[in-house]
DNA sequence: GTGGTCTAGACCACA
DNA sequence: GTGGTCTAGACCACC
């Protein structure tokens, strides 16, 4: 669990993939609770409002859910949610991007398959 | 030559992508002369500033090079620069990302590199 | 900390060579956080803009870092990068000037010598 | 005679330096006619006004002077003039600026000699 | 004509 | 609170 202070992407959103993928993984189970967002903010040196954007975000997209006074729990089909969602962004962004980069660079159909192709087998 | 007013990523961001496009693509050829920064600003409706926030960006690059009191030009060996970063960085950052998250969701090989083709094809 | 406002340098200069100064003295600690901009600009009467032109200056430099959304902060190894570079400067270009100029006013070493000398005992 | 355009130094600063060099060291003897500006301007791919603005200096500082019609000669008693004035600047600017810059970084009196020294001898 | 710098003032995202 | 970006408008040195 490392935050990269210095860069550029909000720190709200690298606590929020670094939830997602902890969710997509198993570690935390759907119906568990996470851990305080209290807690969270002193383990990790972070402001306790950038951690609740995390949540805040999470719970906009259906992944936890909120039961006031108790805590923050992660929603039931979270995880299919989750493979749901990435699944469609894959395939509507991240390929296309690759792509389109490869595109600019002038590479083949052939060298840029090669190079997915040979990054999967390391 | 569009500028997304109401995107997130800075204006000045947008106005050094188009002028890199446009030297990796010889549009821009290598030693000449890029359309002064107050031509670019008045015809795209922007503050000089700005468009002077992105040819700094490109200078700290080594893409472009200032010529005192007579404008800016694009550098000898501009675009072996763009191509070579731009192959580094598809190597070791885009393509190993796609990778992970194609595990993420526990694509096979084949069913990514499948996408891949088929959005090649497009 | 004084700004020449009539000084042909540019503020932005002068206000990095400040900061520059006050961390290879020890002033501003390393990992601790310079002031902040606008603190800076009020203090001094200058724009904000022209104080973050320093600050971007010296992140360029890799003497400053920036932690979102809470301060801009000395980096660690800053001293030692501050001092290496000027040593390095001083080997490599003050010194070879002073004795390029010295000869071609037609002085001789020890007259040199002595007037470097002297200087150094005032 | 090499200019650099690129370089922070105004390119009419750059000219005025070639020629008080040449002065100083008699490749342009006093009395006799300097090159054309025209002629200048024309071989080094410079603006006329550039190659003026040197000569201007050089009259203000009385290395030059100007026979309407005829051209710009070296003014009778140029390098003693220059000679002196360097000398001024070397004890009054250069060598305080070089022991100003030593003691920042800490070098003792007996380094900094030896450098210069060492320099020297090469 | 070119870019360089500075000011004043505004709005935004982030912590 | 922090820095990031943008605009409008000014003055300057340089070529």
């Amino acid at each position: 669990m490392t935050i990269n202070f210095d860069h550029k992407t909000p720190i709200y959103h690298q606590v929020a993939r670094i939830i997602r993928d902890a969710v997509a993984a198993g570690d935390l189970p759907e119906g568990e609770a996470i851990p305080s967002v209290r807690q969270v903010s002193a383990e990790q040196g972070l402001n306790p409002q950038t951690v609740l954007n995390a949540t805040r975000m999470l719970i906009d997209e259906g992944i936890l859910e909120k039961r006031r006074g108790i805590g923050i729990f992660v929603k039931k089909g979270a995880r299919k949610t989750l493979l749901g969602q990435g699944l469609k962004r894959f395939e509507a962004t991240d390929v296309p991007a690759l792509v389109h980069r490869a595109r600019l660079l002038g590479l083949s159909r052939k060298v840029t398959l090669d190079l997915v192709k040979e990054k999967f087998e390391e």
